[in-house]
DNA sequence: CATATAATGAGAATCATTATCACTAAGATT
DNA sequence: AATCTTAGTGATAATGATTCTCATTATATG
């Protein structure tokens, strides 16, 4: 990561290495103000937002597909690893899942079909599962 | 639909007629304002919203996992059947595609999987795939 | 037809996000 | 180490999307 932010002009500063550590603790991907909040607000909002589109810029970090009118980011794929996610229809929040090599393999080739199928130039997949989480259930 | 409007005590008035026409002559999910103005204007921005957010309780219509703080909806799949969707990663354009059934099938039994691996209940799940759309390749 | 109630439209209010700008800190240069 | 150059920061203003409010209008039903 140290790496690739130098490469891109970047410096690797000490709210950015915060935003970066949230976002590797968490399970899930991360709005602006979670992020902020589980920082206990040690880096101010502005900056996190600021810290956020640079590390995407840089592509050490992602948008994820996410519902509803925000944002939330994840450590990009080729850093964290691939992974699918648990989505609550309830309350929003959204869960890693990793599929065992066997599943991931079968779906890796699925999408190779649906590209073939379409006039589409496909760069990578997530499968997103609806439903209910624990606390919502 | 217009049962189903009815059993949650809803009325189907032109406004919202307006708004699922016009999510169902579109290809893929769609936001607010660019209901409002593939309408022409026609209904006005306050009142699209207000549609959606009520056909959406009434389950006719479903939020789509956007990219990048804007929400788009699509006419629910018991309606308009299953589907998944590519996503452009360079200008956010979202479009339906419908697998072969052989395919579908496939995933269905790979999101089963899913479910019994995580302690989760699964309603649904969309595949999305990102790239590039035939103008931003 | 009258009446009760749901829906509408315009604008205000709110929330997420982005832009601005004076100031600070990190590296590079001497 | 002192200085210089440039990137980064933080507070706040500005923007854009969405929700709320409320007086008015349309709809259904007795």
């Amino acid at each position: 990561m140290e790496e690739r932010l130098r490469d891109s002009g970047v410096r690797y500063t000490g709210g950015r290495r915060e935003v970066v550590a949230a976002l590797d603790r968490a399970d899930g991907p991360r709005s602006a103000a979670e992020l902020h909040a589980e920082l206990g607000g040690k880096v101010p909002v502005s900056s996190v937002y600021r810290s956020l589109s640079v590390l995407e810029g840089a592509g050490v970090v992602a948008p994820h597909h996410s519902v509803k009118g925000i944002t939330r980011y994840e450590i990009a794929e080729w850093l964290a690893g691939h992974h699918h996610h648990l989505v609550c229809v309830d309350c929003g929040a959204v869960e890693d899942i990793e599929l065992p090599k066997g599943l991931e393999s079968e779906l890796e080739r699925l999408v190779g079909q649906v590209s073939k199928m379409s006039a589409f130039t496909s760069m990578g997949h997530s499968l997103e599962v609806d439903g209910y989480c624990t606390r919502c259930a």
